[in-house]
DNA sequence: AATCAAATTGTTATTGTATAACATATCACC
DNA sequence: GGTGATATGTTATACAATAACAATTTGATT
């Protein structure tokens, strides 16, 4: 892919093809056959990925996924269904007027926000 | 406090003391003195004081603060500011439209929001 | 081309975060 | 008092992330 290092590739690989949020274990254990051994290096690459915008963080599950929108890396939207894990990763969305108010008001400066639904999926959902 | 045991009481206490969000060992080292010894006991108390809204976990930190806002505990606004750590709880606010909808849109049933930005506060913010 | 500093990558070891599994005790009800 | 359900204590382990250093590669400079 576009100018990603092996290591990096190999991680944006295994995520890409994932069906679900991968925690670093689950993609170390993924792209052992492509070399890579140790933590460090599956977290060196997700940093590397992560900064790009290839790659979110979901921070509540403590897990990643690959990023297919093409967006700014500074507003993130999942939605987590907490029966069957599935983990979508929603449009961004402006921060909220009301809070962007709130925030300035208290001289709080917005870098980076994230926004994580935890519910019900469609699949899960019905009775 | 309002009916809680001796554990989730001395937990609830050392969050309400505290002027950063903790970690679970944070708290583990804050409450020994009250006859907590095990990580166990700590995630446990920490479960039920989330579940009653006392206390939020801030998910990009891996940390927990005790909520001093009266209010639904489905709605959760924190800024954290990732050059001193402080970290405010601010005031609900609404799923912003548009997520709203494409949320719905894909069947995804919300119980719960949790916002987080990330920057800069004020003290750490100036020139 | 040879040298060397800087950056990148590999590796080992350790620290930090969270839960499983089981033992013990407490409580409510019969 | 006996009994099941719930809560609490304890030990051990699993999972997540980083520190520290070694080895390698890169690339600028001579």
């Amino acid at each position: 892919m576009k100018d990603l290092t092996q290591n990096q590739n190999a991680v944006y690989r295994h995520l890409r093809t994932a069906a679900r949020p991968q925690s670093a274990y689950d993609i170390l254990d993924g792209v052992r056959e492509q070399g890579l051994r140790a933590p460090q290096q599956i977290y060196r690459a997700l940093k590397a990925l992560t900064d790009r915008g290839l790659v979110h963080r979901v921070e509540s599950l403590n897990a990643f996924i690959a990023c297919d929108l093409k967006h700014k890396n500074n507003r993130i939207v999942f939605s987590i269904c907490d029966d069957c894990g599935t983990v979508e990763e929603l449009a961004p969305v402006d921060i909220p007027p009301k809070l962007k108010h709130m925030s300035q008001q208290s001289g709080f400066q917005t870098r980076k926000m994230v926004i994580e639904l935890v519910g019900t999926c469609s699949d899960c959902g019905q009775a």
